[in-house]
DNA sequence: GTGAAAGCGCTAACAA
DNA sequence: TTGTTAGCGCTTTCAC
């Protein structure tokens, strides 16, 4: 492997990729005589290891080395019972030494199971969906799969082409939260046709007939408005989602029950859509100048609640003296805010478990033939200090 | 491929993969006569698409049932100039019609290229990373690439764990930005052994020869301590980050740099190791109890930050007349604060941007021999409320 | 107990 | 202009 040749160069018979400055130091510390070594004397001769083509070790490599067939080294690799001792302990001994690592590409066309799951959503920068995410990589890998992402920001033609894409890769199964702007389903229904189980999550479609796993919306709601009603407010107003989305309407729908259930009467002049930061800063001070302005306010998310606490300040009244405020959280910004926001716990990293497991189920199944599930992941009530005690 | 037998036995020679109430509803729309169908006369029979095996179209049977080679149907599909216009059109509406997609594991395992890039971070769930990510996204797909994510979830042994399954899936680039607990770098050694480019982003390592992408956190303090000191302030305090980390060392070095720059000294009891929200509001106490205490506190980061206003302001001193407080951003959390948080921005998503691009670079050069380059992007200060106006 | 051969889907060199 | 063949790495019959 090294050897001298002429007065003061030295062949490195180079099988490993290393970088330069590596090498030099790699051949200074294993070799005697050569501490001195100035870098010009090297020559590197690059060579691959025998038998090895595209950089990994394979079976092939192992046998031939061994002067066995493949077929014996992989039966030895797995355990196979018809080898013999002797032969699977020289198998592994260099498949060890070799670091032998299988080949998962030729696995997948071998098998046509890839091993991969594939989950397309709006976008990774939003704490409920990279906690998702978390959740769906932690079953995922314990179950042998691996995860591969993709973001539609939030654009119809990108989660077109994210589906080609999924298709082309042989993904097992999907993970979906569908775009705002997504109102056709025949890409959905294209996976299916292939055999590709889908679980849609959060944002989910009623056309289709799917599994789904949903956060439980309605009655996340309803408990806000609920425990709102409980500390004594009476006019409570409602920060909405756009009401195209299941997820607006839900909401909604769980503020309204609410209210009628304790028998107050529904003001629409309280529920306005709004839903991010800036906007709460813009609409919630008309809310304010309301004759009979309200007393606790409920918001959708919890970015639009800060921006509503903001604004309440700033119009000098006391949270949650004067206003209680109440959010659905998807993040940590409720814990920082002053004062901290009662919120309702939407368990992303929950969502991204109940998904994964079921997705998985399908894919062990294959066959196609089920009966959709909807799986709902429960919110709970987080009590801080934006609403007033139980009386 | 519908035919009539029996009395009111319908059979389905199906060969797409539905579920059975939209198998009925395709049946009651396509066909007429069967608007009163009755589901139990409906007898299933799964029978495979002729030369279809797997679900997916291949080029195969595109050539059976055109009557030519699958290589000249290869080769009508990459509009290679040897084939006859009819030949192409031929096999491209068939393809077109049959929704034809490249299998892409046949591709990979052909080429030694599985245009997929693993990633490898400490957690998702963490706005600096999630939008990282987001930027890598962006970067690979439009250059064809997909994502495969990992999480080390700050774990040594899972970061092992996740270099041995990138192995295996052949990935074509590695993006890394190292868990806490990593001291030692074979596992990343072995990847650049076997020819795969590695890109470190944010959390990097000085041990090893790489290409890197980071964070100007030295800069970035310096400018942060630099605009206490614009602003008036004398006593300045430092909530760091653990010294075993670069970025760590960095933010200190440029915090004490500042301090030397302008003529201030420094005071060992003004820097203590806290990083987090709940460490802030056990330790800043401390410091606000010093007999002389500090006038201004710069945060290793925004969480940190957030903390410690929460402790002045508890403690009755007035944000920021009475002490100035400024982060090290990586998400919203600085804007939702009372006051809104001065901050350096980080921006995560330029990080993942370059440290793709390269890592893209480095995947089409092949050759390992290059000098590593480390890439920096530039923080930006972002003054809010919570430091005062310049003198 | 082991080997030879075929095939997963695709492409490219070589033939015709 | 098109077809044949071989091979990417692996597993799995079927032989011996």
């Amino acid at each position: 492997m090294l050897e001298r040749s002429g007065k003061s160069i030295l062949i490195v018979d180079l099988f490993l990729y290393l970088h330069l400055k590596e090498i030099k130091i790699w051949i200074k510390s294993n070799f005697t005589g050569y501490e001195d070594l100035e870098w010009e004397y090297v020559v590197l001769v690059k060579k691959k290891r025998k038998y090895m083509r595209s950089g990994q070790v394979t079976i092939k490599d192992i046998a031939k080395e061994l002067g066995i067939s493949a077929s014996t080294v992989s039966r030895a690799l797995k355990d196979h019972p018809d080898i013999s001792v002797k032969t699977k302990e020289a198998v592994n001994a260099l498949a060890k030494a070799w670091h032998y690592k299988p080949n998962a590409v030729a696995l997948s066309l071998r098998s046509s199971k890839s091993n991969v799951i594939g989950v397309i959503i709006p976008e990774i920068v939003h704490h409920f969906f990279s906690s998702v995410i978390s959740g769906i990589e932690k079953i995922a890998h314990d179950g042998g799969y691996n995860v591969m992402i993709f973001q539609s920001d939030e654009s119809y033609e990108r989660e077109l082409d994210n589906t080609q894409a999924l298709l082309s890769s042989r993904v097992d199964g999907i993970l979906v939260s569908m775009s705002k702007e997504t109102k056709d389903y025949d890409h959905f229904r294209e996976l299916r046709r292939n055999g590709i189980p889908i679980v849609f999550f959060d944002r989910i479609c009623n056309e289709l007939s799917s599994d789904n796993v949903i956060v439980d919306d309605f009655t996340g709601a309803f408990s806000a408005v609920q425990h709102l009603i409980d500390t004594g407010c009476k006019r409570i107003a409602h920060l909405s989602a756009p009401q195209h989305m299941l997820l607006g309407q839900n909401r909604l729908q769980g503020y309204r029950q609410a209210l009628i259930k304790n028998k107050h009467k529904i003001d629409e002049d309280l529920i306005i859509k709004c839903d991010s930061f800036d906007e709460a800063k813009e609409l919630v001070p008309l809310l304010l100048n309301l004759p009979e302005r309200p007393d606790a306010i409920f918001a959708v998310n919890e970015l639009t609640a800060a921006g509503a606490l903001s604004v309440v300040k700033k119009a000098g009244l006391r949270v949650p003296e004067d206003i209680s405020i109440i959010g659905f959280t998807d993040g940590i910004v409720s814990r920082v805010t002053d004062p901290a926001l009662t919120t309702l716990e939407q368990h992303g990293h929950e969502v991204g478990l109940k998904a994964t497991e079921l997705l998985l189920e399908r894919i062990k199944d294959r066959s196609m033939d089920y009966e959709p599930v909807t799986r709902v992941v429960k919110t709970s009530l987080v009590v801080r200090e934006s609403t007033r005690y139980k009386e």
